[in-house]
DNA sequence: CGTTCGATGTATCGGCCCGATACATCGGGC
DNA sequence: GCCCGATGTATCGGGCCGATACATCGAACG
């Protein structure tokens, strides 16, 4: 999962490991709050065994007086990565990818979506109807278990599991709106947003 | 996290292990959707060296002719764990606990919160103004992101922002809900369940 | 009557990722 | 002149997961 969300962000542009963490959190933040350094450095040092990136900034010894690199506070200690053409050839193919891993966890999911951009319409769609399916399995245990164990229950499980629904019904329709929209070939909200009753 | 719940569920009955798993799976089927063999039999294993649990039949020799514990499949190849007096003595020091760990993670919160019906009253109102907080800063970084940074991000991300966004208001207020619930000393929502207009 | 198949049941292994921790350096405020 | 918070790199132990391998029981089907 990692490997996908670093080629991704590596993709727009070389960083080094802090800000790195950064653009995580604020990209992925939505499903998970703060990669850990514990997973990011070793990870890192993967990506660059298997020659998905490299160290050191890419024009170090830049063909014009440039820093077309936006100077990402490449200062002090830094190591800076940069990826590879392998590397964006393994992103396409991470991108591409619509396994079980795709729908089962919400950070898989998450980072996949957070690429949509990038990710090719039928894909989207197969992620998207994937990801459905998924939640609706889940959304039947909850009823099953509302509707035929409820009095084994004490209140607070009970309410748990009532939370737990409607948290899965609202992911689901939020879903459905996404996958027709694909079908409709619009992207996500930009033009149908600030309708004025959202929330009902 | 996992300790808590295996202790939670062996105190109200002795079970072995795939039993344990379906019961973990439908009680904190809200938070995560099934708990890995890979994770529950290493920590049986632990719990039993801990001496928190014992393993094999609890009234192997019965007292007087009688099956008290329903009878949970205690057929073929089984093993059966029992929980110890001390066992519960440290499933109620695990239930006062209420550090980082409980609000930080769903799952945290959400193993704590299955078992409220046992938990202290102070408790159970420390540990939901603890979620309280963190899921309002994750609200508040969300809020940061789709304001300030919003015309950078595509609309896919922006779109993964304001679902995250929604969710995270969602919560929040349902924390609320059951906050004040907890001030007035009501249970959840038995009360007042089924009342006209909960979605809107 | 034999076989196959799905539910029940126990167990391990490699690997991802997290939380805690340890440093080291820079810029700015007191 | 000194300290402190933001920046920055890195490791270690451990929890949990997914895949996998078995083995047994009951029922269905030929």
């Amino acid at each position: 999962m990692l490997e996908l969300a670093i080629l991704g962000l590596l993709h727009e542009s070389p960083m080094h490991g802090y800000e790195l963490r950064k653009q995580l959190t604020t990209k992925l933040g939505a499903f998970r709050f703060a990669i850990s350094y514990g997973s990011l450095y070793p990870t890192l040092r993967r990506l660059q065994s298997d020659g998905w990136i490299t160290e050191g900034a890419p024009p170090a010894n830049a063909p014009a007086g440039t820093d077309e690199v936006p100077l990402l506070t490449s200062k002090r200690g830094r190591v800076v990565y940069t990826i590879t053409a392998e590397g964006k050839e393994r992103f396409q193919e991470l991108l591409s990818a619509a396994g079980p891993e795709t729908y089962d966890s919400e950070a898989g999911f998450g980072v996949h979506f957070a690429f949509f951009a990038r990710t090719d319409p039928a894909t989207r769609l197969r992620i998207l109807e994937g990801r459905r399916r998924r939640v609706e399995e889940r959304r039947e245990g909850m009823r099953d278990v509302l509707s035929r164990a409820a009095e084994r229950l004490d209140a607070y499980t009970l309410e748990l599991q009532r939370h737990g629904l409607d948290a899965c019904e609202r992911e689901v329709r939020w879903l459905e709106e996404l996958i027709a929209n694909e079908r409709n070939g619009t992207t996500p909200q930009p033009p149908s947003a600030q309708d004025p009753e959202r929330s009902s």
